[in-house]
DNA sequence: ACTAAAATCGTCCAAATCGTCCATCTGTCC
DNA sequence: GGACAGATGGACGATTTGGACGATTTTAGT
């Protein structure tokens, strides 16, 4: 990780040092002091301000950041088309610029994902399958996300360490990448101390993980699904344990349908990342540490 | 115990080593001097510095940890065993300063991957393998890696239009990606327009691909083989139809049996990224735009 | 034990930042 | 319009920082 200078935000904000150090010391932008009295800020810290204020990037490379980053905002339905042009394109810049733009646009994540992201994958799916797009440009398009992805996860503030903790994954099979991805970036922008365990995990270690770390919420991308009949066996020993456990499961994906979600039970689903949001912001709120863990035995 | 040098601790607090000295001169960090004059610093001291000081670590992992700058082969053994245990640990910090550090002290990218990161995974799996680790610690090795090479890709410089265009993934069923985006990173440092298109692809896909694009080069990963003979005659069609368009096509990875080579003609073999960049030196410096592309029909 | 390479020493100085003050600008209220 | 509160950007000397230098100490390798 990397600090700046107060020159070097000023200049990238476009104000003056005079102003940057003011709003500093306001407690606007989260700072740090050397011992000779000297700010420095961090990269996350800066963008959680420029979220929250919606100020405009004049010179974003000066963070490090892409080229045309917040210097203007972005609606969200043609961020979308944009996006998705990109993508199939393999135009990795303006994807970035896309997202990373709306990022500072102060537009939540989970929106951005339900909104942009999803549906240009999903429609990149559908050309594949229409042999419009080869599967190569598919796959890149799904290598070029993560790395955006990773960036985001970087310009998010680090979660507090009594954070509610939470953990997810895909099942075995399910190599899907980006759904819990997202998933994690959805539950971070909330505060959450949430922790992607990847993909194609076995359930006996998606429950070792569990067992071991006790989350408040585990979430479970589905996008592939080999056998419904095992898929619901498996599936059902593991939510058994996450309820001993006080374990809220958190289920979502494509592949979820709707007689596969009746043979599930203890499960709060998830049509997109702003239903995960809007789980966790419930658990965080309603805060029970002692009760939840009760019925253990 | 151990104890830190000025060195470890400037890059830990994120100052310049100047300003450190200065600090243990004036007192705010205990200090202790070596005979011959050299400052140490224990972590309790350093920790208790930081907390009268109300100062956030900007890089807390490297307490603790020796320094990578240098370019000595002790420095990448110990980057390469600390890099394995932070991987082990989940802990991303760690591992993205010791592979930041070592791209930015000017190590060849090959050689850390061949040093450092490829060894690291190698005996993540035998851990896993030996039940040490679960499955869901390897995978999120496998996710912070992916990271972490994302950043180094964006700290590369962008390759220059008209620099050799090289192409590669792995086959379908396949699903290991870190090989293969080391290699995108191998070639991308090497100069070449070198693009990832992804993990299990149909190698109809793959001659898509190289037809369309016709690179210089194309790499292939193959850390995973389930059928040999099929394998075989899949991919000598494959390395046939690269012959005709003058493409160069690298094999590489750990599941490229002698037999199995024996069985393929055509092929550079590459054992390790040293191997890859070699080959990419070669075909760059040997230019020969013409005369390549001479036998399509 | 000895040599060569690497790291650290102490010192110096230019550049950056500090805190503070003040003139200017903007929007609001009377 | 005019008084007022608040924010901005620039200027000042004092302080802090970061990088450079040759000399010295430590470390790696034989």
């Amino acid at each position: 990780m990397s600090l700046f200078t107060p020159k070097q935000v000023a200049q990238a904000i476009g104000v003056s040092e005079s102003s940057l150090k003011r709003w500093c010391d306001r407690g606007l932008i989260a700072t740090v002091k050397t011992p000779g009295g000297h700010r420095k800020m961090t990269a996350a810290g800066v963008a959680t301000f420029l979220r929250e204020r919606q100020q405009p990037l004049v010179r974003p490379e000066l963070l490090g950041l892409p080229s045309n980053a917040g210097k203007s905002r972005r609606v969200l339905d043609r961020a979308a088309e944009q996006f998705h042009q990109a993508l199939a394109a393999g135009d990795e810049e303006v994807c970035r610029q896309v997202l990373v733009d709306l990022f500072l646009s102060e537009h939540r994540l989970a929106r951005v994902f339900d909104t942009v992201v999803a549906p240009a994958y999903q429609q990149l799916g559908q050309r594949w399958q229409c042999r419009e797009l080869e599967v190569f440009e598919e796959r890149r398009a799904v290598q070029i996300g993560l790395r955006i992805l990773g960036e985001i996860h970087r310009l998010l503030a680090d979660p507090e360490t009594d954070a509610p903790l939470a953990l997810g994954g895909t099942w075995e099979g399910d190599f899907y990448q980006l759904p819990t991805n997202l998933a994690e970036l959805t539950l971070r922008e909330s505060g959450w101390r949430a922790t992607n365990l990847g993909s194609s995990l076995p359930f006996a270690t998606l429950e070792a993980a569990m067992t071991e770390h006790c989350p408040r919420l585990f979430w479970l991308s589905v996008s592939f699904v080999a056998d419904d009949d095992k898929f619901v066996e498996t599936c059902s020993g593991f939510l058994e344990k996450a309820e001993k456990l006080g374990v809220v499961v958190a289920m979502g994906g494509r592949e979820l349908t709707e007689p596969l979600r009746q043979r599930l039970r203890a499960v709060s689903w998830c049509d997109g990342f702003q239903d995960l949001e809007a789980l966790a912001a419930k658990l965080s709120s309603g805060n029970e540490p002692e009760s939840a863990k009760g019925g253990d035995g």
